[in-house]
DNA sequence: GTCTATATGCAGATAGAC
DNA sequence: GTCTATCTGCATATAGAC
């Protein structure tokens, strides 16, 4: 039946998400994959050849479920409030939700950029240069003008990002490495984020509308 | 001769730092690292009964030289822009010097949180509170009083982190792949982060009657 | 499509000579 | 301490029956 067939399909990709995403390409196991899905490894080779054709289909369905947030929200239209709000939103919320991402995202593609970078110009959407130029003609005064837009990006990015990361270390070091504890600093982060940015945003108006700098 | 013993150990050591860093526990292979010790595997059990226990000489080694400066610069005495400061200079210097290093971190902490727990148990002058407290009091007042101090860290550390682990990603997508921008891009990095929070340090100080610098 | 059984290769680890 | 040669186990992958 093509109905069963789609089935175990899905099914042993839903899985080998998640092992591949605890484990990485390397430490992950077929056996596991294929225990974790009722099967057995035989039946995991009649639908993926290998271990790294899998690995492959896992990796490109995870990169079209992240990557395109980069530019969907960077539309000419946004404000740049609105942009960051999307931004942290969206991370932060995506990152509580798979908390294994960013370890296993970042390490991947050290492992294998080339591989991504053949993953990313399947992204069509992606307009870099589009992305760049928009944030250039919103940025407030404190990011002065001689420094690359992609500092803003990695801030806010990296902002998001590191909590998250550094969960192992950092609940062991500053939350007595108290899971609740550290949920709950998770998800204050989003709000405090948000609060900080907008102050600082604040700040700037007000400076451009009494005083004009005189860079320009 | 006793001279000769030390060398292989540490010639061991070496190598095995490397290529961990570059493929991980996992990825990483004995044979390689011995190839690239110029001695033979053999040899390398000879001086370490297992990969793990390699590996472990390893991480313990990496951890004493990154982790200590959590601490280390988060003395009473310090002004907040000198941690900030302190911070900023060195991580950046040390990413810019170990580009594999973070991913590898961060993807081996998650493979392994307990054995990185033993680590850190080991670092006798890591005063967690001290730390917390030490920030709390000198907060800006756009950290608001009701949001933890950790978000702070977190921020510093997040704005230091990103470009290097994403380096891969981001050198493509924003940097057409070109390894000599993207240099550029991290050198001019810490400046313009450290440009950036004295800037916004600075708007916020206006607002203050006078610096946060009781007790002690 | 799904299974049992098996092949193949390789990586970690050991034995033992020098 | 250092080597050559070898063992062991395991993980990926295939053969072939149902």
């Amino acid at each position: 039946m093509n109905a069963l067939k789609v089935e175990t399909k899905e099914k042993i990709i839903e899985v080998a998400h998640e092992v591949f995403l605890e484990k990485g390409l390397q430490g992950a196991r077929m056996q596991e994959i294929a225990d974790k899905a009722g099967i057995n490894k035989a039946l995991l080779h009649y639908y993926f050849r290998s271990k790294e054709s899998l690995f492959d289909a896992v990796f490109e369905k995870v990169i079209e479920e992240v990557i395109p947030e980069f530019s969907k929200k960077l539309q000419p239209s946004s404000k740049l409030e609105e942009v960051i709000r999307s931004f942290v939103e969206f991370y932060n919320n995506f990152f509580q939700e798979n908390p294994q991402f960013p370890q296993f995202f970042f390490h991947e593609i050290w492992q294998n950029p080339d591989k991504l970078a053949t993953f990313i110009k399947g992204q069509k959407n992606i307009k870099p240069d589009d992305i760049v130029n928009n944030i250039k003609k919103r940025l407030p005064p404190f990011y002065e003008s001689d420094y690359l837009p992609q500092h803003m990006i990695s801030n806010v990015m990296g902002m998001c990002l590191f909590p998250h990361i550094a969960r192992p270390l950092f609940q062991r070091i500053f939350f007595g490495n108290d899971e609740e504890k550290y949920d709950h600093f998770l998800s204050e982060r989003t709000d405090f984020l948000l609060t900080m940015l907008a102050g600082i945003e604040l700040e700037n108006k007000d400076q451009i509308t009494d005083e004009p700098e005189e860079d320009f």
